[in-house]
DNA sequence: ATGTCC
């Protein structure tokens, strides 16, 4: 019996998770169709934070029966996890002036006895040590935060959360490792697929490792500085990867597995976030929303937030928080006014069925680059 | 996103 098989030439299914009230840029979904005309592309799914990328989609997931690299993007294993702590108090003011020095790397040797190592559990990934323990720059970020709602009481239980709770959100992934395999691929076969898929996995998977490391560092490196025990991750979910699933490659590009999991999505440095438990099926690729999403370009945000914000309102932000980040640009970059409303996303998400809401997250002190005095700071940008 | 283009 003969089975009919389509000709190469049909493009893949798109469907895209977002009311029609939900700012979606045209560009965005241009890039989900171009994506959908890949050789061997069979579905794309668009969360409701998808925005344009560099090629591709960001909140996406693509699955194909072709490994495409560029698709997962430079930060391979990039994810976030949430870290329960126990403080004693927790004013923002006195905790922000104790975080360490994130942009600094642990190293093995020099920072032989720290005891964030504690956390590693056999061998660095890879072997590389360059930018461990970083935190890098874009969205990324190391944030306190406390459990503000509880919308799901029986979830958040089991989760061992209540109103009131401290937690470490890291958002963070290999810095240069993923950055150094993608370029691997790109030199020789630029936006093309991977001839060796397994050779590519192999070296991804390390990166996914390496990413979930380095979270766990970090939130290792804020606990003992702030004067407290650290705890295994509650919640730790990658958003840039290539999984194996139904005989298929699924792209994740800011896009978190969405199966059964919990997944922390991510507010802005001046809203909530929102950890919630996902339920997404094969319509949505098996994904949801990593966060907010931007609703402008970086270039578009410094020059509106410049003029719109001064450095001061940024630093102290509307939910009473602080934002440690020494480089202006960077906040003008992040303001929470370039990201869409985080409340419209979850919304989006729980319309579709794609997850349930279990506790909202506010940042106390969100820690972004180190905080680099005035002078440095005017030394560095040359001005004034 | 990134030891990135001065």
């Amino acid at each position: 019996m003969s089975s009919p098989s389509l000709p190469a030439s049909v493009p893949a299914t798109v469907t895209v998770f977002a009311s029609p009230t939900s700012w979606i840029e045209s560009d965005a979904v241009a890039q989900c169709r171009q994506v959908a005309a890949l050789d061997g592309m069979i579905h794309v799914a668009g969360m409701p934070d998808l925005h344009p990328g560099k090629g591709a989609p960001i909140g996406a997931a693509m699955a194909s029966s072709v490994l495409y690299p560029f698709l997962v993007g430079s930060d391979i294993g990039c994810g976030i996890a949430v870290f329960p702590i126990t403080l004693k108090r927790a004013v923002p003011e006195k905790l922000a002036a104790r975080f360490p020095d994130l942009d600094r790397p642990l190293d093995p040797e020099r920072d032989a006895d720290d005891p964030a190592w504690n956390v590693l559990a056999g061998e660095i990934p890879a072997g590389h040590t360059e930018g461990l323990g970083t935190v890098g720059r874009g969205n990324h970020f190391v944030e306190l935060a406390r459990v503000g709602s509880v919308l799901d009481a029986a979830h958040a239980a089991r989760l061992g959360l209540a109103a009131g709770d401290l937690v470490l959100v890291v958002h963070t992934g290999s810095r240069g490792l993923g950055e150094r395999i993608l370029r691997a691929h790109t030199e020789r076969y630029g936006a093309g697929p991977a001839p060796d898929p397994e050779a590519y996995l192999a070296r991804h998977d390390e990166a996914v490792r390496w990413g979930a490391l380095n979270r766990r560092l970090l939130a290792a490196r804020v606990a003992h500085a702030l004067g407290a025990a650290p705890t295994e991750p509650i919640v730790d979910e990658c958003h840039n990867l290539v999984e194996v699933r139904d005989g298929h490659y699924l792209h994740r590009k800011g896009a978190a597995p969405g199966d059964g999991r919990d997944v922390l999505v991510a507010g802005t440095r001046g809203t909530p976030s929102y950890l919630v438990a996902a339920h997404a099926g094969p319509e949505a690729n098996h994904s949801v929303a990593h966060g907010a999403g931007r609703k402008m370009s970086r270039g578009d945000a410094l020059r509106r937030n410049r003029v719109k914000h001064t450095v001061e309102e940024l630093r102290r932000t509307p939910v009473g928080s602080l934002v440690v980040c020494g480089d202006r640009q960077l906040l003008f970059e992040e303001a929470p006014s370039a990201y869409k409303r985080i409340e419209q996303v979850i919304a989006d998400l729980v319309e579709h069925r794609l997850a349930t809401p279990v506790v909202t997250t506010v940042p106390l002190v969100t820690y972004k680059t180190a905080d680099v005095g005035v002078a440095t700071e005017r030394r560095k940008r040359g001005r004034r």
